[in-house]
RNA sequence: GGGGGUAUGGCGGAAUUGGCAGACGCACCAGCCUUAGGAGCUGGCGGGGGAAACCCCAUGGAGGUUCAAGUCCUCCUACCCCCACCA
């Protein structure tokens, strides 16, 4: 046997697995069909590092599997070409981005055909290349005719420095990415795709998918469905004006905690409802707030600030007049742009509310704890005793079996003034005396389980807030259970917080110590009519109430926003559109298409869109008339491009579709799809919504792309941090195949851990994937028999390895087949078992196992072996080894026949001798027999 | 502030889903082989005690349920990711 020299075996499995086309996917109506994707790559002009092929490398194990288990597989790879980092670097170096596009794309095909991948190359597809974005373009062109393109004046991000519009994405901390300059905001015309009408159907088809339930949660949380109602305030003025004025919530049942109505600065209602003397100040806060960058005017911890307009709002139901302010922290995109404040039950209102002294009612009671069957009804008090020289808290610790930390606490009889209950149980308890009532709250329904009585409460509550005027203290009075049971202690406020869990006490803590607003749902109060319901009923009540007098009505919002898809720049798929005097906005004809790109242009950002700059491109007849008209000059945002790639790989060369309908309908949609968890939302969300929109139109069948979804974990450096070129700490592809072969990469890369989790890259730790394969290089075959033992352990390797490669386990599988290795030794297999080995080694470690399958005398590929099946009843053993324990500890193992019966166990263990050595003088109480596990004598 | 996740030897990670914690690999240690070793082979390798048999402790922390807990329940801590003045 030669030595195992990997470079030179896998350039020649490569040339042979090209020349052969083995890897071409053809559609086969007698065969299962299985796509598997990769997220495709934007092929930067750094190339790969190691953590990027990480999916790949389990995507082509999957196919490899597959096409073994007879399946037609389609696994494509191609380029998300497009896009700001070629065009700026074009910029940078003074060439061009479709050349650097290409180099990039070259350096990319290098470096992934070192790795061995089977992806089918003749399937390769550009989003950069006209043939392609000729479909992009007639893609923006189905959703313009169905009325989900549109145009309109919006504020988008502006760089000054740049001079250019920025995407959200490219917006970091209010900076832009590249030049670290403030982003502002600046109204622009621009195209939107209408994602919005889609809302719903994205949201309630997330469940029927096999995708991370983390990807899922953010979808949704990306959409944000809230539920609420709008509501009507008729205004007035000082000076006699009029308006209506319609604000968002989502708690319509706080409705009655109304003090204050606010207004976002740039809505337009604002000139309109300002009284003439508060002109000059309302002017001056919209001025303020315009100078604010993004990242002040949207910080959480940014203080309220407003400026009241001399307006009146009257609350619908009660009359009452209520200022109107203007402010900064209510948001002109969401909702009405105008909001209720109700400072007891929001926390922002409630900082407003402080700043500008307006009231704070209660109108929910709050509850705490967990509702029970059948409670026992009881009242309570619980007194929160600050000293304020200390700024401390008295609390009461029961030790850690019977609550932990309290307030002070206890019962009040019916007819109990909640003072007088609560200055009784804290001289009782604590012996303080000399106490000056400061806060009393609203009731607080508390519900738990007394355990210690076995018995459900639902208690009234009062909380009290005193303060000690001197540390005088009486003797205690304890009651006889209650002596020595616990100590008193004076915490600090962040001390208590963290120490007092019990949710009743913990309430009136926050409520007095940290002055905090109950934004829980509750029990309503001061509310009129509606007093007593709990607020998920109550919002439904009021809703209908206002709906009734036309004052208000149901409304459902969302935080996801219309697609903002004009982009000022070169490098990217003009949108077919041509503006005419006569006709305005006219479509490109669809047999026009593709709307190229002049590359007569100079494409450096001015802050108009460069195409403008080409008469060439931009001076064109209308598609209507034939007059001179102009072109649209904006190209498309890149994620356009990749919303509907994985259909394009289904038939890539049509030049007369987008793909061709029967081949649509064979592949798609895409079985499993793997990618980074980064794409979570953006190009996630936006595929859905062209899948629903072509759906729509009848152009393909299914209402979801990519029914498996499946995100790699991020690789780090290894120093444990993000690899970067800044930080030095990138590993290279190429080098590591270059010193250890492409199979020992693929390998390492499988088994470091679970696919899905972050871990760090370890350059030694490659050795041992080199090591196995050495060792299989080293197997010998050619017994006329494998021996029993080894036999099952192939079946059971396997049956492991099978599972495994479908539940992306790849580390499991890969140590399994270590530890069938390392139990052969010498010449033991049939060449039959042998060659079942390979097959299933090859998935991962694809050269190796060609060669060696060829050295054992097979002419045609491993690759189009047939994946081995494995035969189940020897992966069952006769005998397995069980733990005899006593009490829990494991006294010995014996092995018994598989089939053993529990009598027979039982009986087995109460013979053995170290069993019965440790059940000297112990009297047996139960016997636990678990088959083919354990027994368990418990013995006291 | 909201959502999601993670925590197991020196390191990466296993653990049949409640049943023998630490599979497999790296690193390390000892021995063999070798002129040599960044090669190969054999053995060891969570901590503590013990000459040994064996005993005790141990899966971020504290409680709990159970014959049995890394796994289930309650509370807490630390770190990571995403979203965030969204009313």
């Amino acid at each position: 046997m030669p030595k195992y020299e990997p470079r030179e075996l896998e350039k020649k499995w490569q040339a042979r697995w090209d020349a052969e086309r083995v890897f071409a996917a053809k559609e086969d109506a007698s065969k299962e069909k299985c796509y598997i994707l990769d997220m495709f790559p934007y092929p930067s002009s750094n190339g790969l590092h190691v953590g990027h092929p990480i999916g790949y490398i389990a995507t082509d194990i999957l196919s490899r599997k597959r096409r073994m288990d007879g399946k037609c597989v389609l696994h494509p790879m191609g380029w998300d070409a497009f896009g700001l980092p070629a065009e700026n670097y074009a910029i940078k170096i003074g060439g061009h981005p479709h050349d650097i596009t290409q180099q990039s794309v070259a350096n990319y095909i290098r470096q992934l055909k070192l790795i061995g991948f089977s992806y089918d190359w003749e399937r390769e597809i550009n989003t950069s290349l006209p043939s392609y974005y000729k479909w992009t373009q007639w893609m923006f062109l189905l959703l313009y005719k169905n009325g989900l393109a549109y145009k309109k004046q919006a504020p988008v991000n502006w760089c000054e420095f740049d001079h250019t519009v920025l995407a959200n994405e490219q917006v970091v901390d209010g900076k832009c990415e590249r030049c670290k300059n403030p982003v502002v905001q600046k109204n622009l015309s621009q195209w939107f795709f209408k994602i919005t009408d889609f809302a719903d159907r994205l949201l309630e088809d997330l469940d029927s998918l096999e995708w991370p339930e983390k990807i899922k949660a953010m979808q949704r949380n990306w959409i944000g469905r809230s539920e609420g109602a709008e509501i009507d305030f008729r205004g007035h003025t000082p000076d006699g004006g009029e308006f209506d004025l319609t604000v968002f919530t989502t708690r319509p049942d706080t409705l009655f905690g109304v003090s204050a109505v606010v207004v976002a600065p740039e809505h337009p209602i604002v000139e309109r409802l300002t009284a003439e003397a508060e002109r000059g100040a309302v002017a001056a806060y919209i001025e303020a707030t315009k100078r604010k960058s993004e990242i002040e005017r949207t910080g959480t911890d940014q203080a309220k600030t407003g400026v009241f307009t001399g307006a009146y709002a009257k609350h619908p139901f009660t009359g009452e007049d209520v200022p109107v302010y203007v402010a900064d922290y209510v948001l002109p995109q969401y909702g009405t742009g105008a909001v209720m404040v109700v400072p007891a039950h929001d926390e922002r209102d409630h900082a407003f509310a402080k700043t500008y002294g307006l009231r704070i009612t209660t109108v929910v009671e709050p509850v705490t704890g967990t509702p029970q069957e059948n409670p026992e009804y009881r009242r309570s008090i619980v007194a929160l005793v600050e000293d304020p020289s200390s700024k401390k808290v008295l609390s009461i610790n029961w030790g850690s079996s019977m609550g932990g930390h309290l307030l002070v606490g206890g019962g009040r009889d019916e007819n109990e003034d909640p003072e007088a209950c609560a200055r009784r149980e804290i001289l009782e308890e604590t012996g303080y005396a000399d106490l000056e009532l400061v806060g009393m709250s609203e009731t607080i329904h508390h519900n738990y389980f007394a355990h210690s009585k076995n018995v459900a409460r639902a208690i009234d509550a009062i909380g009290l807030h005193f303060r000690l005027k001197s540390d005088r203290r009486a003797s205690t009075a304890l009651e006889a259970n209650e002596e020595g049971k616990f100590t008193v202690e004076w915490l600090s406020f962040e001390d208590a917080a963290t120490k007092v869990s019990d949710p009743l006490h913990a309430y009136v803590l926050q409520k007095f110590a940290f002055d905090r607003p109950y934004t829980d749902d509750g029990i309503l109060t001061g509310s009129g009519a509606f007093d007593g319901l709990a607020s998920a009923d109550a919002r439904k009540k009021i809703t209908a109430a206002l709906e009734a007098e036309k004052k208000g009505r149901k409304q459902v919002n969302y935080h996801l926003r219309d697609w903002l898809v004009s982009r000022q720049r070169y490098w990217g798929a003009p949108i077919p559109i041509v503006y005419c005097d006569e006709h305005g906005e006219q479509p490109v004809p669809e047999e026009q298409l593709p709307v190229t790109l002049p590359d007569d242009v100079d494409f450096r950002p001015t802050g108009e869109s460069p195409l403008a700059r080409s008469k060439k491109f931009h001076d064109v007849a209308c598609p209507k008339c034939g007059k001179p008209a102009k072109r649209e000059s904006d190209t498309m945002d890149t994620f356009v491009d990749s919303s509907w790639y994985f259909l394009r790989y289904c038939d890539p060369k049509n030049e007369s579709a987008f793909a061709d309908k029967a081949k649509v309908d064979y592949w798609c949609p895409v079985d499993t799809y793997v990618g980074g968890a980064e794409h979570a939302v953006l190009h996630l969300l936006y595929a859905r919504f062209f899948t629903k929109v072509l759906f729509d139109a009848g152009f393909v069948k299914f209402k979801e792309p990519f029914t498996r979804l499946k995100n790699q974990g991020l690789i780090l450096g290894e120093d444990g941090e993000k690899m970067s070129k800044s930080r030095g700490n990138v590993v290279n592809p190429d080098d590591v195949i270059a010193e250890h072969g492409a199979d020992a990469f693929r390998l390492y890369e499988m088994f470091m851990g679970d696919f899905e989790q972050v871990k760090p890259w370890s350059t030694s730790g490659i050795i041992g994937q080199r090591r196995f394969l050495e060792r299989v290089w080293k197997m010998q075959s050619g017994a006329a028999e494998t021996p029993a033992k080894l036999r099952s352990l192939l079946h059971k390797t396997i049956k492991k390895v099978t599972e495994d490669i479908e539940a992306f386990k790849f580390n499991t599988a890969i140590s399994t087949m270590m530890i069938f290795v390392n139990e052969n030794e010498g010449a033991q297999l049939s060449n039959a078992d042998y060659e079942a080995f390979l097959k299933i080694l090859s998935p991962f470690a694809p050269h190796i196992t060609e060669e060696l399958w060829e050295a054992s005398g097979q002419k045609e590929l491993i690759a189009l072996a047939p994946w081995p099946a494995y035969d189940a009843a020897l992966t069952v053993d006769s005998e397995v080894e069980i733990a005899l324990q006593v009490t829990g500890k494991v006294k010995d193992r014996i092995t018994v026949p598989v089939d053993a019966d529990d009598k027979e166990l039982e009986r087995l263990a109460m013979e053995n001798e170290k069993v019965k050595a440790a059940l000297e003088g112990k009297t047996v109480k139960q016997v636990i027999v678990v088959k083919k596990r354990l027994v368990n004598i418990v013995a006291v």
